[in-house]
DNA sequence: CCATATACCTGGCAGC
DNA sequence: TGCTGCCAGGTATATG
């Protein structure tokens, strides 16, 4: 489900309910893509200090450790002074003094990892090879120097399986790699080693630029992305490729394709997006 | 090292 | 109605 904007609007639903929370209890369903890595109970009496993001993981700082959580496919959380009863698919608890964060996830692609520090190495092993934010903590895009020579390292590998990649920046999904490309006028099965910089400089300027249209609309709810208070996102109205082959492009007219890359399906149209 | 394929899991939907 | 097969927003790991 989410990719960064999904994630970064969990994140910003969250941080100013979450921080200060005091744990009490742990709750685990059926096992999620990793152990948790300790015995619940020593989340016991620890205190909530922060809520970051690192790509589409969330850092949940606590005042001895982190928790990394990721939310896979079809996670989402939600934070509720007082949670139902779980559900099936509800496969984690936190609860604390202020509330129960509750990772509801049915596919289970999800994870929840505890980690004693930043330099422990399930740190390193998860977030050790993510390429740069698409933009800093001042809203700065990233570099766009490191990111034509990223795609000029690349050997043949397309544009599109190497924006999923996230080693030459961090954040796009499945659809807001078609949608940024769509809108770059890059045809998602350009070997990203042949784009020229000009073409580059906009692919890089897409990315920030889609990527945080999104974030101000909420993230997209496809079928059931729910931000921490249960709102949905608004990023599916604006959609111009994405899921919509056989219709023709709002932009020129020209017919919407779809294709298989690397085993995941990408979308373009066949007029505005040039190899 | 690189690029590509596989594995994980469940639910929804089209087609019969 | 009920079955089958396919598809889905991710990514560590295995393989070539």
């Amino acid at each position: 489900m989410p990719e960064l904007p999904e994630v970064e609007i969990t994140r910003r639903s969250l941080v100013d309910r979450i921080v200060c929370a005091r744990v009490q209890t742990v709750r685990l369903g059926k096992p999620l893509r990793w152990p948790l890595g300790i015995q619940p109970s020593v989340l016991q009496g620890l205190r909530v200090t922060g809520l970051r993001r690192r790509g589409k993981y969330l850092l949940l700082d606590l005042d001895a450790g982190v928790l990394l959580l990721h939310l896979g496919m079809s996670g989402s959380l939600s934070f509720d002074p007082v949670a139902p009863q779980p559900g099936p698919h509800d496969h984690f608890d936190l609860v604390t003094d202020l509330g129960v964060l509750r990772l509801h996830d049915p596919r289970r692609f999800g994870a929840v990892v505890w980690a004693p520090d930043m330099e422990a190495p399930v740190v390193h092993k998860l977030l050790g090879r993510l390429g740069p934010e698409p933009w800093d903590e001042l809203g700065r895009p990233f570099d766009a120097q490191l990111f034509w020579t990223a795609l000029r390292a690349s050997r043949g590998q397309a544009i599109k399986p190497l924006l999923l990649q996230g080693r030459a920046v961090v954040g796009v999904g499945n659809i807001y790699a078609s949608e940024v490309l769509f809108r770059a006028g890059i045809h998602p099965a350009v070997p990203a080693c042949s784009l020229s910089r000009p073409r580059a400089l906009r692919l890089r300027n897409e990315v920030c630029a889609v990527l945080s249209e999104a974030v101000n609309l909420g993230g997209s709810t496809l079928r059931d992305f729910r931000d921490a208070h249960g709102a949905e996102g608004l990023f599916q109205t604006q959609v111009r490729v994405y899921g919509r082959e056989g219709q023709p492009c709002d932009v020129c007219g020209g017919k919407i394709r779809k294709t298989t890359q690397g085993q995941r399906s990408t979308w373009w149209c066949v007029a505005c997006q040039r190899r």
